[in-house]
DNA sequence: AATGGCATACTAGTATGCAAGTTGCCGCGA
DNA sequence: TCGCGGCAACTTGCATACTAGTATGCCATT
């Protein structure tokens, strides 16, 4: 590299990752197939991948710096206890942030926004059986991740989906129960339909209700779970 | 490591970090010691340092996904230059917490609190001197980090620490001019006036005041160093 | 002289070997 | 039988060799 002083930076485009094993790893102690404790060596799953050492150590770092590992040097690596302060805190992140960025959506909201919702609403009714959990799941995520858009924030969204990882840890660990998903279609509806209307006061206080149903049904896990989890 | 279900993972203990690696160039590149759009390579770096490019490699990737650097596979690695969009959104997501937080501190905050918080104003009153900016940057940030533990979310600080690095770049980018210390101290005191005196709205008020005052300050010094910038 | 192609040098990505440290098992002794 | 000491096997940390791909500058050709 010269240095030369006019130098610029070339376009972004991120690395070819052959990082499948992060998205793997990432999964995996995400859904719970390896349980939190459970200790995890660079050697096996090197072997298990057919990479060497070094790609699956870099996915080890990283994966122990968004919390989900714990690498001990000398030791070992384990999957990182769920832990209920981190847990605790997600929530008052995202609710602090989710409220101020769907009242903002709400007051910047035009027709083809309120279009758009309403689409991802649709889609959404359409995969509410239980065998279709991940899709309920990818929908979810992608209306609040339009509502930040629409409040000119996606940014927003993209560090809550950092910050909520903790807590889908735990949303991982139970199924929920029948009329689960037509309560969550319901609040989605309803901050919609506020937004919809224009009325930021409104849709701030349906996000608020909305998240106080998800975190109640995350505390209702963890009580449950109690040995995945450390204070 | 074995697979006994009931194995429990060792107490964390941070690895024992030769990282000093990156320590150093993330202070490099948020001095601006090194400049936006400067190339550096992994090989050159190790050398420097004395140590192999292993280390080098996991400070590189950190830094990138801290936004620092911009790794091109088979090309180089560059310092990123400043992304104006990154900055509006860490002005955002830091207003929106640390105004709730702030909130959350005025209603919680006990007489040793509120005497923590003068002790800080105090010391900070001490370093306004020019010569002494490293000590009034760090006092700065430990007065935000104590309002987030008063109010109860110390985690909230740490992640806000990270978010605001792209505007940690910008502010190093000038010194202040003569009367801004006097100015950030002056604001501090009305915010734990308000801690003080147990009124939320008026600490979030004068957070926000605070904090408009720090990002017009950041939008000015971007205006004129619109080179290191990017769109 | 201008241009196109090629060789060279440099980059990050990967693989692998070696070093240092910890754990836990196993055998020996009381 | 219980306790203790040492050894062996495992772990991650680090260094280095090798691979593949890119940019660049030189040279031949037109």
């Amino acid at each position: 590299m010269t240095d030369s002083p006019t130098s610029s930076a070339p376009t972004d485009i991120r690395g070819p990752r052959l990082h499948g094993v992060y998205d793997a790893l990432r999964a995996a102690v995400l859904s719970g197939e390896i349980r939190p404790g459970e200790g995890i060596s660079e050697t096996r799953v090197a072997a298990r991948y057919g990479v060497s050492r070094t790609p699956v150590r870099e996915a080890f770092r990283r994966l122990a710096d968004e919390g989900f590992l714990r690498i001990v040097p000398q030791v070992g690596t384990f999957v990182a206890p769920i832990q209920l302060g981190a847990v605790s805190d997600s929530q008052f992140i995202r609710e602090t942030l989710e409220c101020r960025t769907v009242r903002l959506a709400a007051e910047r909201a035009e027709a083809a926004d309120v279009a758009s919702l309403t689409r991802l609403l649709d889609s959404h009714r359409a995969v509410m059986s239980p065998d279709r959990h991940s899709e309920f799941f990818a929908l979810d995520e992608a209306t609040h991740a339009e509502l930040a858009r629409i409040a000119g924030r996606p940014a927003v969204w993209d560090l809550l989906v950092a910050v909520k990882a903790q807590l889908d840890r735990v949303r991982f660990l139970s199924l929920h129960s029948e009329g689960w998903a037509a309560k969550i279609v319901g609040e989605h509806q309803s901050i919609v339909d506020r937004v919809a209307a224009r009325d930021p006061d409104g849709a701030e206080e349906a996000m608020r209700a909305h998240l106080r149903t998800v975190f109640a049904a995350v505390d209702e896990i963890a009580r449950t779970n109690s040995h995945f989890f450390e204070t």
